[in-house]
RNA sequence: GGAGGCAUAGCUCAGCUGGGAGAGCGCUUGCCUUACAAGCAAGAUGUCAUAGGUUCAAGUCCUAUUGUCUCCACCA
């Protein structure tokens, strides 16, 4: 045996991986009498570093794979990462700009190269630091979204959407980021609120008859717009629809037109239109055939529109447009305002809606079918109510803004004619337009949405469009692991693309977890400090502390408050674990044990069998229905406190007897329950169960050992109830020395009072070496217990113990009436219970029986208690 | 405006299809008992948010209320 004293994951963890990694115990065949199973990795951005929503996340998905490695599914979990198209563009235009650079200078083809070169040196990170965990995934498969494969997908679906005519162009308002000088879909829009103004600006009439007040938060766009819009039913404005408005700071005039989209009762009925800039105006611009004014370039700068503005940046010309106003007395009020504000999500610079020509999804279509499999629940969310967020987004779905004014990404597969304005999408890059033969086409400057490959995922890694072995063998993938803050940009982007390109759905399946919040319930995040790093849990507690305490505590799809305090009962338990082992393992050295079966079991032996065997049962059906919290709590349990707690100790009186046979029959079931456990650990705890499996003479890893299942062999309930007495009186003399003050070092003499003398002889050293007794003498009734003894009244016996002048009768009193009064509570309990007529109507059988059964055995306790209580009284 | 979550021991949270309130941490007491002090043994601690309802029976199901968090929508 080479365990030291204390569990040091440090010391193992990554020699096992390595060994496991270059065995290939990862990597599936492709074996068709087995059944496959199949996750596909959150492809983790390359930007990214492992934070604990991914080492949860992973954690989930490696337990799962484990498990039905373990039940012998060909499993694949497959890897990789996302080339996250807007975060990655961010970082690298940072650091250009410390070099003094921009994009422009350095061109695309530099730029892209650059890209390259930062994705060579950090995009590997995460897939190092995934392996750290201990992730099972087949890195012989690893993906990355924009590598050769992936690319391929990408483009087979966009022509294959664009010839269905369901990727079209237009110029339509969208999200701007003026910061990432990009467009963005609504999903990469986030709203914060924030306190904010209602200015409320005076718009003379042209005729000069006076004015009328509007009510804007962004008085800057006052700069481009072309109406003012009143309700047609409002009463204060019937007779102003159609004149003319004088545009202040501007030379132009703008008409009253009657709109429904206005609100009667909010500011003061008059709404300025803005087509450009506002996605609402936009569309009662159409309505009323309005010009739209664009008065912004794409940084936020005030263009040639601006009259008096130009080439104020919007913040500024804000400042000096509320001035001017007030100036000339056309400010009629500010009123503080508190509004949302929406956001790039990546930046968190304000989005600007602004109109433009971009590439968009049609979603309708697309929508549909993938609502009906949810429907239909072909595809599943677990827990359910996610689904509802689902519908939620899915019946609301607009059209998909996919085009992105970025570099790194997948260049839009179009390419557009000078001569006749021809745009071609095809899967092959033309050379030359096909309609006029010009060859001086050229290609889209613009970028997809980094979703648009992701949502590919489940089957461009396994080789869409490619008629793949894989992809015949492992899509659909079996379970999707995520958290829900990616329904939305992800989970149903997938739902949608598998069942149109692959006809499928990418998975039953859809597995939501929460997300990992600090000690006080806040997100962890950069700006607030408070984020925990896994990996130096890891190097303090080891990947199995972490990994468990992640599935401690917890219920699927409810976030998870961590801090480093959580992480040290997992790491104790597991240090529990190792010692258990350690036990094991020291007393069997140099011993031959006899097979499991082959020899009559012990009480104590039938006691441990029976609750591994249910715990056997209890953790897989857990593990069926995701329940790893309940899984972990089962397992930790019957470690800690059936199996240590009870069990060894239970075994130490035959392994410290002579009884040679007896010792190594013991060390055989031992070693059987260790082993046992070990394996239902794994998925859980990899790596030191791994460790301990080899310690215990095993040559072939554990990760490929059968997994535990449900044996009828083991089921030995009455063995198990009846042990549970013994177990009882142990108990009960340990209290009472501790209630009475008796030195753990007294060894004290029983009286037993049974109605099963043999079985209690029979198990008499457990109650000797656990509750340290000297003696177990049975005799017929207490009448022959002549010293001056207290009791114990157990549900099978009686126990007298003679303390001498150690009895404190007034305290024996005070003992023996707290069970008097537990025990009347519990027979009150029952005797409602059995006296209402409706219960005995109504109540199942066994129920009813059961009850009885209670009432009867309290009944006699009681009795015996008060026996007991009236003979102190004589003393 | 719409949708959803949560409210259980001092703290953090479990509690599956209704049938005697649980864990970890913390706390009290006693223990270096030849696997483990990262430990052992024995304890204490709960109007299961409030008010109704369904039921023989409600922490669990239904309704309302309060508090709290989140997502979606975006009325200038």
């Amino acid at each position: 045996m080479d365990l030291p004293k204390n569990f040091e994951p440090q010391s193992f963890e990554n020699e096992i991986y390595s060994e496991w990694e270059s065995k290939g115990y990862f990597r599936p065949e492709v074996d068709h009498d087995k059944t496959p199973f199949s996750i596909v990795i959150p492809p983790p951005n390359i930007t990214g570093q492992l934070h604990m929503g991914h080492a949860l996340n992973n954690t989930i998905q490696d337990i799962i794979i484990r498990h039905k490695r373990m039940q012998g599914y060909s499993t694949l979990w497959l890897p990789g990462t996302d080339h996250a198209s807007i975060a990655t563009e961010v970082k690298i235009v940072d650091k250009l700009r410390e070099e003094g650079l921009d994009k422009e200078t350095i061109g695309r083809e530099e730029f892209l190269k650059r890209a390259y070169e930062w994705k060579a040196t950090y995009g590997g990170k995460i897939v190092k630091q995934l392996r750290r965990l201990g992730s099972s995934c087949d890195w012989s498969r690893e993906a990355f979204t924009m590598d050769e494969r992936c690319s391929k997908a990408v483009r087979e679906v966009f022509v294959n959407l664009y010839r269905k005519g369901l990727i079209y162009q237009g110029s339509r308002i969208i999200n701007w980021c003026p910061h990432c000088e990009t467009a963005l879909s609504d999903a990469e829009v986030e709203y914060d609120e924030k306190a904010g103004f209602l200015w409320h600006i005076r718009y003379p009439y042209a005729d000069g008859s006076g004015y009328l007040i509007i009510a804007t938060t962004r008085p800057e766009t006052l700069l481009g717009d072309t109406a003012v819009a009143v309700n047609p039913k409002d009463p204060r404005y019937t007779d102003k629809i159609g004149k003319m408005l004088k545009l202040p700071l501007t030379d132009r005039e703008i008409p009253i037109v009657a709109d429904d989209y206005v609100e009667l009762d909010f500011g003061t009925g008059c709404v300025k239109i803005t087509p450009a800039h506002d996605p609402n105006d936009f569309e009662v611009g159409l309505r009323h055939n309005l010009e739209v004014i664009r008065i912004m370039d794409d940084s936020g700068v005030i263009n040639e529109n601006g009259f008096a503005y130009v080439g104020l940046d919007r913040d500024e010309a804000r400042k000096k447009i509320v001035e001017d106003l007030e100036k000339l007395g056309l400010m009629e009020k500010i009123e503080p305002y508190t509004h949302n504000v929406g956001e790039c999500y990546r930046c968190k610079a304000v989005v600007e809606p602004i109109v433009s020509k971009q590439w968009f999804v049609k979603m309708d279509e697309l929508a549909r079918p993938a609502i009906k499999v949810v429907r239909d629940n072909k595809i599943s969310f677990i827990p359910e109510r996610f689904s509802k967020t689902y519908f939620n987004w899915m019946e609301n779905i607009k059209d998909w803004c996919i085009s992105r004014q970025l570099w790194w990404g997948h260049r839009i597969p179009a390419w557009y004619c000078p001569e006749c304005g021809e745009v071609i999408v095809e899967k092959e890059d033309p050379t030359c337009c096909p309609k006029c033969g010009c060859k001086e086409i050229h290609q889209d400057e613009d970028v997809l949405d980094t979703w648009f490959s992701s949502a590919l995922w489940p089957f461009s890694t396994l080789g869409y469009p490619d008629n793949t072995e894989d992809l015949n063998y492992f899509y659909p993938t079996n379970v999707l692991v995520t958290a829900y803050d990616i329904i939305f940009f992800w989970v149903a982007r997938m739902i949608f693309s598998g069942l149109e390109h692959m006809g499928q759905i990418p998975f039953p399946e859809v597995l939501i977890h929460g997300i990992v919040r600090d000690a006080k319930g806040r997100k962890m995040s950069k700006s607030l400090g408070n984020g925990i790093d896994p990996l130096e849990l890891i190097d303090k507690y080891g990947a199995d502390a972490l990994r468990f305490s992640l599935t401690t505590g917890v219920a699927p799809g409810s976030d998870i408050r961590f801090s480093e305090d959580k992480i040290e009962p997992s790491r104790n338990f597991l240090n529990k674990l190792w010692n258990a082992s350690r036990f094991v393992l020291m007393n069997s050295e140099g011993k031959v044990l006899p097979k499991i079966g082959s020899f009559r079991y012990t009480p104590a032996d039938k006691w441990i069998l029976y609750k591994l065997n249910k715990v056997t049962r209890e953790v897989n059906n857990y593990l069926k229905k995701y329940e790893l919290g309940m899984a972990n709590a089962a397992l930790y349990d019957f470690i800690w406190s059936d199996f240590c707690d009870w069990y060894i100790e239970l075994t130490k009186p035959a392994l410290y007897s002579d009884n040679e046979k007896a010792k190594c029959e013991t060390l055989a079931v031992l070693t059987y329950v260790l082993k046992q456990i070990l394996k239902l650990m794994h998925p859980f705890t990899p790596f030191i169960t791994e460790r301990i499996w080899k310690e215990c003479g095993e040559e072939s890893t554990i990760m490929l050992a059968e997994y535990p299942a449900y044996s009828k062999k083991h089921n030995f309930v009455e063995d198990f109830n009846k042990f549970e007495s013994i177990k009882e009186i142990i108990r009960s003399v340990r209290n009472l020395r501790a209630e009475m003050d008796v030195p753990v070092s007294k060894k004290l003499n029983l009286y037993v009072v049974t109605n099963d003398q043999r079985y209690v002889a029979k198990n008499a050293s457990y109650v000797m070496k656990l509750a340290n007794v000297e003696a177990v003498n049975f005799v017929a009734s207490k009448a022959d217990v002549t010293e001056k003894s207290v009791s114990i009244v157990a549900s099978e016996s009686e126990v007298y113990i003679p303390l001498g002048e150690l009895v404190d009768v007034e305290k024996e009193m005070q003992r023996l009436s707290k069970e008097l009064k537990v025990m009347e509570g519990e027979i009150k309990r029952s005797e409602g219970m059995l006296n209402n007529p409706g219960f005995v109507a109504k109540a199942p059988k066994q129920l009813i029986e059961n009850e009885k059964a209670k009432l009867q055995a309290n009944s006699e306790k009681k009795a015996k208690l008060l026996e007991r209580i009236e003979e102190l009284k004589n003393m």
